[in-house]
DNA sequence: ACCTGAACACCGTTCAAGT
DNA sequence: ACCTGAACACCGTTCAAGT
């Protein structure tokens, strides 16, 4: 707040920046602690001020990477009000495509031995704890799914890890080009998600 | 093959050896080169004569970790002869356990940035180069599933990304500990392979 | 939960030199 | 496609000292 510190008024809002900037730049390997303090012209070893260590800087850009992401995926619930069902295939979607667009965010977010320990226990966690993070969004648009579909033979459990599972594998295979398909991506996709309904049918 | 060198008779296989045990050890992020040498009993420039630099001793202990891989997958398929769509879903299981057993194997083969640089067209390959390669042997396990079922809506393509992608997912949240489930992972993985066949069903 | 500069242990990599 | 040791540029982290 106050802007009469030795050099910033916010450090620790910047480094956060300029971390994701740099991971945008260098890629997950570059992302070092003494260049994101260069960056912000300020020594080396001003981050220990606001961080205990590298851990909780990375953490810290990890939070803010999954703040973007979720917007994205909010963006594509939103533009279908009262239909579940394409809420859940355009998020989806949605989710895809940001990965592949940002291979980088994949490294940072499902790779980095930088661990989050706290394991997302989403469901049993009160709202204030976990809105706003996208693994919450897409939970919130599978027990929405659940609710609309009353022949739905899955319990909730069980469509979010089909659905999470699904997706977030053909993200990393696509992102990472691991697969090589004789069609675009999202052509397959759709149509899978079509003919499922983003569900297994029985 | 001759044992009188200055010290070794075959460094560069010890090192890809030294190098999977520090996998194991210490993780990912604990394998350098330096310490592949020192296990070795070897300088710490002594790879250079084997390896252009880092990257390429990653990809060779890569290839030995997907060797591995496979062998397990193998196992699963041999499991069930003559049944494509149980070899196709117990393999996926296996796959999964896999990587929940050995998660820094994850670290190694999707999330390095020591990337192969070849994306894996097994489709349009020779059989001599992919053979022995766990994504071809999931790619084989598609196929006799999809020449199996003559009902099949999907092409092989299309199921290769559905159920490769779905394992894949599935393998990483659960490993990472990315899902907090009430049920058993395995559990609910069997249910949904049961359902679905492994496939999307219309 | 302020910021710096010197120092330490670790890393990948280069290069001249040695069996 | 042999192996070593010194050296360089880079990294995370600690610590005594300075605004």
């Amino acid at each position: 707040m106050s802007d009469n510190n030795y050099h910033h008024g916010d450090l620790k809002a910047e480094l956060i920046r300029e971390g994701l900037l740099l991971l945008d730049k260098e890629g997950y390997d570059g992302l070092s602690l003494r260049k994101v303090a260069k960056a912000c012209g300020v020594s080396q070893t001003a981050p220990y001020r606001h961080f205990k260590d590298k851990n909780e800087l990375v953490e810290a850009i990890k939070a803010e990477a999954l703040s973007n992401f979720n917007k994205h995926l909010e963006q594509a619930v939103d533009a279908y009000p009262d239909d579940p069902e394409k809420q859940l295939s355009e998020m989806g979607i949605a989710y895809i495509k940001f990965f592949v667009e940002n291979p980088e965010y994949l490294r940072l977010l499902f790779l980095s031995n930088y661990q989050n320990k706290s394991c997302a226990d989403f469901t049993n966690q009160p709202e204030h704890l976990t809105s706003g993070h996208p693994f919450k969004t897409y939970l919130n648009a599978v027990e929405r799914y659940y609710k609309s579909d009353t022949n739905q033979p899955l319990e909730p459990d069980e469509i979010m890890l089909y659905s999470w599972g699904l997706v977030h594998g053909i993200a990393i295979l696509v992102a990472n080009n691991e697969v090589k398909l004789q069609k675009d991506y999202l052509t397959i996709v759709r149509k899978l998600f079509e003919m499922g309904n983003n569900t297994i049918q029985s």
